[in-house]
DNA sequence: TAAAATAAGACCGAATCAATCCGATTTAAA
DNA sequence: TTTAAATCGGATTGATTCGGTCTTATTTTA
């Protein structure tokens, strides 16, 4: 029930990014673009580190990158499009509570039939639900006070 | 984003458990309880795994148990009352993708004052809720029609 | 054309986790 | 009183994954 650490850093790189190239993407490559290791400067984390996590966030299409001189990272949409779903699921793969579902095997438990197997999807969707609902731009927020979510 | 494998076999053993003694607890240690060995058999789990499962579980009073010959084990309370939350409980702790929450220190940003930390309550009170959601007698049901949530 | 700056991928050490085993304690039955 | 059965607790071993570092390839600017 813990993230990895790799899925951590990338929620606090992403809110780095966030910051740094406020709404890009739009006004095509001209901006300022924030590089891995200005990115790893602000978030404190190691620079290797950042740079395998953008690396991730890219191929996830959340993140666009430019090569070369000049070059850097971007928001791939806006901040308030992206999720905590998003991330997560960019660097962690598909949100499973059980290794049930991707593969065909996994008999944990083959005496049963494994009646438990049949649900984990409909957990794992409610659980995606809950990390859906929280936008990048919530996370950016550094003020302390607790929305109330029911 | 996964569960431990202890979680995971934890949710088994339980539905075991809950087969084996449908009701228990109310009408008193008269029953015929299951042990261990019983669960480890029908689950298809290794029998020390189970035993040190049923320890945790003894503990978070989810299961009682009864030593010495004779003894075993019975549901503490109806299977209805008991969810996915309590096991994933009582197995890893309590609730929360990252570790910041606990203790007091792991800066893992301490450049931004990790405007993220604050938002970790209500992500993780949300997974809560979701699991909270599933009872054990749902995941006994054999069948496999979906049932919609959501 | 050359140099510099960047992303992207491969490699390796380390830590955590899962699984197993052994002993101690307790209770019921013979 | 003795024996057997069953839980409880800790300690050990092995493996998988994670985190970190390094090297390579590509692109842009001067």
């Amino acid at each position: 029930m813990r993230l990895s650490s790799m899925a951590d850093y990338a929620v606090v790189a992403m809110v780095a990014a966030a910051r740094q190239c406020p709404t890009a993407g739009a006004d095509g490559d001209a901006r300022a673009r924030a590089n891995a290791g200005q990115l790893a400067l602000e978030t404190g984390l190691p620079a290797p580190t950042v740079q395998k996590l953008v690396s991730r966030l890219v191929a996830a299409g959340l993140l666009t990158s430019a090569r070369g001189a000049g070059g850097g990272l971007a928001l791939a949409r806006d901040a308030h499009d992206i999720s905590l779903a998003d991330i997560v699921e960019a660097v962690e793969g598909p949100i499973a509570l059980t290794p049930c579902v991707e593969g065909i095997s996994h008999d944990c438990a083959p005496g049963l039939g494994c009646s438990v197997r049949p649900h984990w999807p409909v957990v794992n969707e409610a659980l995606r639900l809950a990390l859906s609902g929280v936008p990048l731009t919530r996370l950016m927020t550094p003020q302390d006070d607790v929305d109330m979510v029911q």
